[in-house]
Parts: C-alpha cells; structure tokens; sequence
DNA sequence: CTGAAAGCGCTAACAA
DNA sequence: TTGTTAGCGCTTTCAG
C-alpha cells in the first residue's frame, strides 16, 4: 500500500509537508507540483483508519431503521442518502428489526464507531432507550416520534387525523371506524388516532375504534371478519397498508368501495395510488423528510444545537375510495 | 474516553496484557479478574479506528444498490443484513442512483474504506466498471447480474422467462406482447425475454415486443397509448411493476383483466399480489438471495475463494390475471 | 505468564 | 515554507 511516508521519500520531502498539502496548508507551488506528481503516479490515497484514528470521529453518518422493506423508510433514505452523498458522508445503515434490544445495540455499536451523527428512524421505544439516547456522546437525530429533550423531525400527525375527520365528515359520514395501531406508537398509534376522533366528537359524530398491526396481511385477515358486520360508512386506517389490506378484503367479500363503504389511509406512499380503487390518503412528504433530516442532523454536528422539535406538513388527497353520502 | 493504556495503569498491568486479555491470550486467572473488573467499572470499548489501522481492515461490508425504493432490492438487504447481523458485519450501504459513474465511486470508496467485502447488487454496467471490479483489492461477490470472471449470484433468469411462455401457451394463447427493458441490463432486458421468445417460437406461436423502462409510471402511461389497439390476448411484462402498471391503465381505460387479455410479470414481490386483479408471476426469492449473498461473501472473504457462479431458482405462481383461452 | 518497545499511517505543535 | 517530533489506541514480536 503507498502511505504518505511513502510519497514523502519520493518526493524528497517530510511526511508533514505532504501531509500539509493534502490539507490545503502552506506548500509552495514547487513541493506542491512535484508532490502532486508523485501521488498521481502511485495512486495514493489516504488511510481512513489513520486519519479517524487522529481525528477520533469519521465521516460516516449512522441510520437506524426499524426495518428493511417498509416503501416510506425507504423514501426517507432516498432523501438522507441524496444530501449525504452531496456532503461527502458515508452511510452506515443499521436495522433494529422492530426490536428494542436492538434498537440499543445498534446505538452503541454507531457511538463506538464514532460516526459523525447518527439518524433514528424510531417507531416503538422506551424509557431506557431514551435514556441511552440522551447519554449519548454522539450528534443524534430522531425521526418520526418526538421525544422530550432530543432533537426531533417528525410528521404533523395530529393534523392529518384532522384532516382526514373534516374529510369524512364533510362528505356527510357521521358513522365511523377508526382502523388503528398500538398505543406503543405515540406518532401513529396515539396522534393521528385522536387528531381524527377528536374532530369527530366535536362535530357530535360517532367513531368506533379497532386495532391492528402494521401488516398488510393482519389488517385483511381482520377485515374478512369485521367488515361483513361493520355498520360505519366510512373506514378510516391508520397507514395506507392498513386500508389496502381492508380494501383487499372487501374485494374477496365482494363489497364495493366506495358504494358500500368509504375508505381512506394515511401516509401517501405510491402503494396507496396503485391500489384498487385509489384509495384517499393524506400524502406526508417521506422523501422531503429525509433531506431535511440530514441538514438538520449537519447543522448539529456543525454549530452543535438546533431547534428541538421540527415538523413536516402533509396533505389531503381525494381519490375514489371516499365519497359524498347520499 | 478511556483507553487500553488507563485500564493497564488501572490494573497496574502492561498494555500488552489488557490486550492479550482481550484477544483471548494467555493470562493468568489472577491478572484476568482484575482487568475484568476494572473494564466493566470503566465501561470501556475498544477504539475500532486504532484496531482496523493495525488491522488495515474493518469489519465493515459494503453493499452497493442501485436505488433506496426497490422492494426487491429491500428484500435482499432483508436478507443480507439478517445474516450480517449474526456474523457480527456492518453494513455501510452505498446508493448508486442508476449512476454508473457513481457505481465507480461507490467502489473506490469502499475499497478505501477497507471494507471486509463488498456485495454489489448490479444492474448496469459497462466495460470500465467491469474492469474496475476485477482490480478490486476486497473480495467482491455480484449479485443479479452475470459478470465473467467475477463470484456472482444471480437468478434463473432465462428459465423464468420459459416458465411464464409455456405457462401462457398452455392456456391456448399464440399471440402474444412482451413488454421489455434494455438490453443493458442482461438478466431482466436480455435474458427473461429470451427465455420467453424463445419458448414462444419454438411452439410456432408469434409474439411482438414493446421496450419500456422499469417505472410504473411510464409502463402505465404507454399502455394508455397502445392497450386501445392491442391484438395480443396475452401480455408478459418484464417486471412486476410495469405489469401494475399495463393493469391500472387498463382499468382506466375500461378493459378487464383477464377478460380482454392475460397478464403476468415477474419478481413476485408481494406488490404484484396486492394489485387488482392479482397478477401472475415468476416468483423470485429475494430474501433468500440476500441470505445466500452474505453467505458466499463469507465463505469468499475467508477461503479466499467461491465458485464463479451461483443460481437461485424461481417459482411460477398463478393468479387471475391469466386466463385459460377460449 | 508478563512487560518493553516498535509501529500501523496520519496530523499538528513547534522549531528552524 | 519546511522538517522534527510526538502522539492517536491498539497489536505483536521478543525478551525476560
């Protein structure tokens, strides 16, 4: 392997004067010619592992995600990995895979790794995980969940359970069932949950609630077995995958939407506009996210503090799934 | 932070024993528990950069995608990081963004770093890459597409193609479109097509080809255009998605699938079994690729070498969009 | 079984 | 502007 020593000797020169010239430093314009030959000759490039070594931290940004194969994380990536690579960090990506446990591990192995700073994509977390994460001597970031005290980026959940309600209710809806998740999510689970019943009980409607996961397939497999008895006429699920699994299900029991029923989703991914029929969702802006969460976790690593709570906007888009009760 | 050195002077040992005590090296049982208590009243961790600099490697894999929003693409980094994870790996992920140029600094860069190995997950590639990964000082396994001279692992492309022709044949249909991608890409563009033509002609049936690219956005717009005068009675898409695609411009424009005519895909993702009509296709194992992936890189970066070529098998899995030709 | 010492490749004082 | 020197934290001979 060529080392600056290396390319030192070559040049005839201290390993400090090239060093000083890979950095910008003073080097007069004969060293800097004849030290540049050398290093495209041989091909030099520096070693990371020397130079973290002194620097005690590395270019490298750490992401935790919650899964894998989940289209809205991956549009988050798509926007952090955009800004990233334009900034010159490397993405090192850990999986939690749902699992708290690993939620800490994955923490402790990106702090000891010194990346620069560190996104987390949260969905579930504790009190001892937040703990860790204050204790943390790494820049972090959290998506998607607000936790008190740490610098957070997430949706405006409540909103879009607002939204969503003054939907159904101005389409004459006054019976409804709000097709949740767990508690255990404060952003998805709890907020959007009562964005959306509050704003029906104000309207002096009523809303029923139900709980699934987070599976396409839990919410059909429910659906086949409510959905035959349901009284409401309008559904509303907590994610687009949630509506589509119910929508799946009312095609096997040949109800028709939005004849028989109104249906909407939240989160606005492409999957819910491919669906059959396009089913009403509010769009939250994934991708946009993800580049904002990058310039904010830059911003902390840079200048060391930022606001602790930021929120992206969404939107309401109709599609054939909802429609006006006669 | 605290060091080697601090938990020697603690201990009232010499660095060289921590660190034997550490590598699992002779220690006497004595010296043993005082080094022990005193790392776990300090909490300390070893410095990874001062460890891969001795090293001159890290326990990092690199993974090069071409995109963040592929739930193929997602199901293999399932799969990859499952197995990374219980060998102990990280996984600094890399996006090309369908850049070859960008292929090339994602290799460069991982090689800088060092990576234990590198899984590139191809999908095009021309002459300069292809010589650039054979240059490659870290062991390098390919997956998805076939690269002479390099490990790879790819899917029985060819062989899926037959499978979806003799599967429309025997349902009686002889005249058929296949909607394509690029031949630059070898495995998809290439490969599953001539395995379906092939099988096509040599049953003396006719078929005709139309090249899209790898949107469901433009394989739903050009259907739009050319669904209207479509003769064929069976429409093969290259992927699953174009196919999503051909099926929701097909519903905009009035036509029933299977009634008007038979469509299938490829991939298998479960997307495909969440359109409407479920869509016929080739089922591919992602996840299991993923898995097998890091295995092979494994068993390569520690034997130092693995067969060239490595397949995985495919499935058919019928649904409704096909139909049995009057 | 243990310690001293050299060195991985780089950066940054400090002197010259 | 340049060179000398001293580490960053760890592993690994080589003596003892």
């Amino acid at each position: 392997m060529v080392t600056l020593n290396e390319i030192a000797k070559r040049a005839g020169v201290a390993k400090s004067t090239v060093s000083r010239f890979l950095n910008n430093g003073p080097v007069s314009d004969e060293t800097r010619e004849k030290i540049q030959k050398i290093i495209d000759e041989t091909g030099y490039v520096p070693n990371q592992f020397a130079q973290s070594l002194k620097a005690q931290r590395s270019n490298m940004i750490g992401v935790i995600l919650p899964r894998f194969d989940s289209p809205s994380t991956n549009q988050v990536l798509r926007g952090i990995d955009e800004l990233a690579y334009e900034q010159g960090y490397q993405l090192v990506l850990t999986n939690s895979n749902l699992d708290s446990q690993r939620e800490k591990e994955n923490l402790a192995l990106l702090e000891r790794q010194k990346v620069s700073g560190i996104i987390w994509i949260a969905s579930l977390f504790d009190e001892t995980l937040v703990q860790q994460i204050k204790q943390l001597k790494v820049p972090i970031l959290v998506i998607g969940q607000q936790i008190e005290g740490v610098p957070c980026l997430v949706h405006q959940d409540y909103q879009a359970g607002v939204k969503i309600a003054e939907h159904a209710l101005s389409l004459g809806h006054r019976d409804l069932l709000y097709v949740g998740v767990t508690e255990d999510d404060n952003a998805v689970g709890v907020l959007r949950r009562d964005g959306f019943v509050e704003t029906v009980h104000q309207a002096g409607a009523t809303v029923s609630l139900l709980e699934t996961d987070f599976s396409r397939k839990l919410a059909y497999e429910q659906a086949l077995t409510y959905l035959p008895d349901v009284k409401a006429t309008y559904i509303a699920a907590a994610t687009d995958q949630i509506a589509i699994g119910i929508a799946n299900a009312a095609q096997d029991l040949k109800l028709k939407i939005p004849e028989d029923f109104s249906l909407s989703g939240f989160g606005g991914y492409s999957e819910s506009d491919y669906a059959y029929p396009r089913i009403t969702t509010v769009d939250y802006p994934f991708y946009e996210l993800g580049k904002k969460a990058l310039e904010l976790l830059k911003k902390l690593i840079v200048t060391g503090s930022i606001p602790l709570l930021q929120t992206m906007g969404n939107e309401l888009h109709v599609k054939p799934s909802t429609r006006q009760l006669d």
